[in-house]
DNA sequence: CTAGAGCTTCCACTCGCTGGAAGGTCAAGC
DNA sequence: GCTTGACCTTCCAGCGAGTGGAAGCTCTAG
């Protein structure tokens, strides 16, 4: 398989899997052309990438998965780890969204959206009115 | 003011300020010894962006943001546009992460995480047992 | 006069690709 | 045999929003 055939297979773009193998998560072998050549196994590994990317699991996740995918001998435990931690960066970055979320949705709903200059929003951003002496603990 | 008690009035760290001022958000006055120094309204700006920039505005949103901010004349209808685009990209990384939320812990839930190699979650990532041909439309 | 803190610039690196240029290879059609 | 176009190769640059570090200048206190 060439490089094309295995980009239609997993669904990752040409360019990303030869990122990949830059960074060592595939090793296709060479034609006497020097075309990229793709076994079962690669393209295997790269649909599994695939997935796991699309889980939001980082480049290095994805390694270490791999890995572990590949030893026979692994402990889930392992496993779970890796994808719990995921799991609470994820926990983590849906909590810090909804916060911004909730100022955001109070201040667009207190603005008028209109022709005239006044903006709770903008003045929320400058907090000048005697906003800034709060104290906030 | 020099960059340290800017950084310290503002939040930001100095890199950042030279940054912010390399890109054209701030533009410190010299001195004559090199050093950069902001008045008031340079302070104001960086603190405005400091906000701007914890509810998740990009760097563009903020150089927006700040023109308006600047704008007497601005309708607020143009800031509330602003905000809301933001509120939706917000809203759309928050399904995201959601929906990645909900595989990965039902997977996470499944997962033993014991010293034994079967792993609902690798099983999952690598999709090899007919789920493959599984129509998904 | 010296030490240390603070300031300067510049370059490289992060993450995970993506775009594009310049050029080699292959298969089909004439 | 030749051309065309699709496919492949490498390499370099850039995204966003900074961050880290090196080398060197300036200021202030003792």
């Amino acid at each position: 398989m060439n490089i094309g055939d295995v980009a239609i297979l997993s669904g990752l773009p040409a360019k990303t899997i030869r990122y990949y193998e830059d960074i060592g998560l595939v090793k296709p072998l060479r034609s006497s052309n020097g075309y990229r050549t793709f076994c079962e196994r690669d393209a295997h590994r790269l649909a599994f990438l695939g997935r796991a990317r699309a889980l939001g699991f980082s480049i290095e996740d994805c390694r270490s998965l791999l890995a572990l995918y590949g030893d026979e001998k692994r402990a889930s435990a392992e496993v779970k780890e890796i994808a719990e931690q995921h799991l609470q960066r994820i926990d983590k970055k849906i909590a810090e969204l909804t916060e911004m979320r909730v100022t955001l949705s109070f201040l667009v709903d207190a603005c008028t959206g209109d022709h005239r200059p006044d903006c709770p929003i903008l003045a929320d951003l400058a907090m000048k009115q005697s906003d800034e002496e709060q104290p906030n603990q």
